[in-house]
RNA sequence: CGGGCCGUAGUAUACCGGUAGUACAUCUGCUUUGGGAGCAGACUGACCGAGUUCGAUUCUCGGCGGCCCGACCA
């Protein structure tokens, strides 16, 4: 978070309330993009609900009573009605697809949404890893039965794995095991290690497979085929997480469907959460250095930082000009540092914003008629013609 | 929610019961120009309320806000 500030990308409001400036928001919709795309692949398709939420559904599921949530953000309507800022949807969902859902027909289907919680945490901390409010992808399952149920869980936890390949956090993210509260033996987290993440797992590399400080119990681990010799202790971030919620919800709210056979059955459901944020956080943490910070290619706000060093030389100008210009029209993205600033101010700004390529264009590069590029991540220098550059950025 | 600390310029900080200093940033001028330049000048500040006091930014109380440790975290 200290180093996204520094660089621009949030503005911190208050206590866990983080606002997104133009790098961020653009960190942010690549990073949402992805999950979008692997949401999509899986077959969810996306909507969007409100934020405002009608207490009397939550009364149904007994979660309105802030003794047992008390996460609430409550707020009211003039005439005194009381009203709550989601923490999260299976209530709204549940009784909207009642509407929706009538047969097997109907079933499967997915549905997700990337939408603002608001949760009234304790103790807001950790930069943007625990805020009050953020955007959350959360995917709702509607099945016909357990075994098409876990189908779908299996899908979706091999989506999240590509997910957090694709930005970058393959190596260091384990789907995790994790209490499955009162809806089912386990659920999944996704932990990222890391020193600055919140939550204690204990991890195999070989096996690839993790287990949560809070179900790290002999019972759990021999239920696991596990032995603690081969377990090590590790801080991670919980970058996701995947819920089987049996037929609590269904059962609540009166969500069934006719079978084949003209049966009545409780429909099944899962629900998915990642937060885009904290994994643009996450991704942040985890490659940036002494000098700032470093995205991974799928992720990173602008492929290109455009540095001009002209001292007021024009043709150098013309030149950076000429650059920002193919490139742009060749389809990739570039910020073009075009301040009349010192050589060393804009380096030094260059790696704090951490973009992957950085292309200098001065005088010196004009006389060598090729531009100079430095790759962030590694520091790889290289020289290449207008040419040799559009040919490389199109590979 | 339990415990601790803090609130002074845009940012970070210092001193003080007698109206505040430094650094960086910003602005102006000259010099400088491939790794956060130099000199000169300028601008900018005590969270809110009450109390004590001749006088409060300083002390006391309350409010608001922030940070840290722990608990919690569907």
């Amino acid at each position: 978070a200290q180093l996204l500030i520094r660089a621009g990308y949030v503005h911190k409001e208050m206590a866990g309330v983080y606002d997104l400036l133009p790098l961020g928001l653009r960190t942010f919709e690549k990073v949402v993009g992805i999950i979008r795309e692997e949401m999509n692949k899986i077959g969810g398709v996306e909507l969007h609900l409100s934020a405002l939420q009608e207490p009397g559904l939550w009364q149904k599921s007994g979660r309105w009573d802030d003794e047992v949530v008390d996460s609430w953000f409550k707020t009211a309507l003039k005439g005194g009605q009381e009203l709550g800022l989601g923490f999260t949807h299976e209530e709204p969902i549940t009784a909207m697809m009642r509407e929706h859902i009538a047969s097997y027909k109907d079933l499967p289907v997915y549905v997700y949404q990337f939408q603002s919680k608001f949760r009234n945490e304790t103790r807001a901390k950790s930069g943007l890893m625990r805020t009050r409010e953020f955007v959350m992808k959360d995917l709702y399952s509607f099945s016909k039965n357990e075994a098409e149920h876990q189908n779908f869980y299996e899908q979706c936890a091999d989506a999240y794995t590509r997910v957090f390949e694709r930005v970058g956090l393959g190596e260091t993210t384990y789907k995790t095991f994790a209490s499955g509260g009162s809806f089912s033996k386990y659920s999944h987290e996704f932990q990222t290690l890391s020193p600055a993440g919140e939550d204690i797992v204990y991890i195999s590399k070989e096996k690839r497979i993790a287990v949560n400080e809070e179900v790290y119990t002999d019972d759990v681990l021999a239920d696991l085929g596990l032995s603690k010799d081969e377990l090590v202790q590790e801080k991670a971030i919980e970058v996701g997480n995947i819920f089987s919620l049996g037929t609590k919800f269904s059962d609540a709210f009166n969500l069934k469907f006719k079978d084949d056979t003209g049966g009545e059955q409780s429909v099944v459901m899962g629900s998915y959460g990642i937060g885009p944020a904290r994994l643009m956080a996450t991704v942040a943490e985890t490659f940036s250095d002494d000098k700032g910070l470093v995205w991974p290619e799928a992720v990173a706000p602008f492929r290109v930082h455009l540095v001009e060093l002209s001292n007021g030389n024009e043709d150098v100008k013309k030149e950076a000009a000429e650059v920002y210009r193919e490139l742009s029209e060749a389809g990739v993205e570039v910020l073009w540092d075009d301040r009349d600033a010192r050589a060393g101010e804009k380096f030094a700004d260059s790696d704090l914003l951490g973009l992957p390529l950085r292309i200098v264009v001065s005088e010196k590069t004009l006389a060598a008629g090729k531009f100079e590029c430095v790759e962030r991540a590694g520091g790889h220098t290289s020289h290449k013609s207008m040419s040799e550059l559009i040919g490389h950025l199109t590979a």
